[in-house]
DNA sequence: GTGGTCTAGACCACT
DNA sequence: GTGGTCTAGACCACG
């Protein structure tokens, strides 16, 4: 499993690394049982806290992504792949929203920032 | 000068204040040498805390779009209009970059990225 | 706002807060839009780490018993208290059970078992 | 010897194991010089960690109802079967004591948890 | 002032 | 080895 961690940005590290999972989970690259790594390991392998690993296991555990039992590590759980894409697309949702009401904000007109949008998307 | 504010954004309010102000700038509502409503008054107005004004003068300042006169108020400073225009498109290109680029990392098509961009903005 | 907490006992502290808390508001002690003490505040007076505090607050927000805004603080949210009833009656149901459990596993007769309990609840 | 373990369970398995041990002592089933099953065989049989095993067997013997002969083995100690039965209604008080207390903290009248002790008792 | 995140290391319980 | 909890203090963003 490997997870890319940018220290640099505004995104929480944790939350990098649920995100990162539940995308693995969504293409079938983690599997109902899958062992994740413990979390000194990953906090090893990451260069980060095992605290950090640690919120990022228990946020996908509240979310119930994962199950963690007491001294034998973290698994994935079972789950509906096709909530999932639905939850990610809600999150896509929200980031364009809030784009769109900025650049609205500041007074750029729709037409311009639907060209900006394309020229991006073709990139 | 009108502001809109609004607290259940997940914008910063100063951030709002810094936009809106910027905008009022380029569309020529706001010109060299006027002067902006004091912290005092404003925050009244918008019924906020005077340091979240405070705080959005100090960001035009410290970005060139204002100076402060102690003991005077605040003043907008001398700038090239055009150039602002560019300084916002360049953010909400960031902003929508940043969307696309997660919304491919969760494997979501560009196609149904572009949907639903169109989605948002009509409405 | 009064809490208890034992570092001598086997339930983590910030599980105590929590439990807390949540007597408190199905007590009416504390109502909806109510300001918890901040993380810090609560943290020296119950001389303990601010992180400890956090958790058990970000354990109130998401059950949906609490809400924080950032910058300001975190409040009491609008909850159906009976609901809250409900989850405690289930919390009891349980370790009731365990303790039944325990005792046949070793043996007792439920007559033992019921005798014991009352003698406890009469105390 | 027969034993159940039940992994689910939130009693830790050596605990289970220790239990169950002492009940088998107590009612006789187990005497002294009784030679228990080496830490493999048991815990082949219980398809568990041979660790957890040795866990339950070393806090049998801190405990006095166990000694272990290094090369040959673990056996009964010689223990008043009396005291035993003693000291886990003494561990089933303790359970009961602190289920009732929490319930009290919570507000739960005596009458409801005693209707639920019943309800549960019955099962 | 507030909350949000992170670190580095500690101690404990369970396997 | 594993996870679970806690500490003491740091830096950041927001009001």
């Amino acid at each position: 499993m490997r997870l890319i961690i940018q220290t640099s940005s505004m995104v929480p590290i944790y939350e990098q690394i649920v995100d990162q999972i539940k995308t693995l989970i969504r293409k079938g690259e983690l599997k109902e049982g899958d062992n994740l790594p413990s979390v000194r390991v990953l906090s090893k392998e990451l260069k980060i806290s095992a605290l950090t690993v640690k919120k990022a296991y228990d946020a996908l555990e509240s979310e119930g992504f994962a199950v963690t039992v007491h001294g034998k590590g973290t698994y994935i759980a079972a789950i509906n792949s096709g909530l999932l894409l639905e939850e990610q697309r809600k999150e896509l949702e929200v980031d364009l929203e809030r784009a769109i009401q900025k650049g609205r904000r500041c007074g750029i007109r729709d037409e311009e920032i639907r060209s900006l949008f394309e020229l991006l998307l073709e990139e």
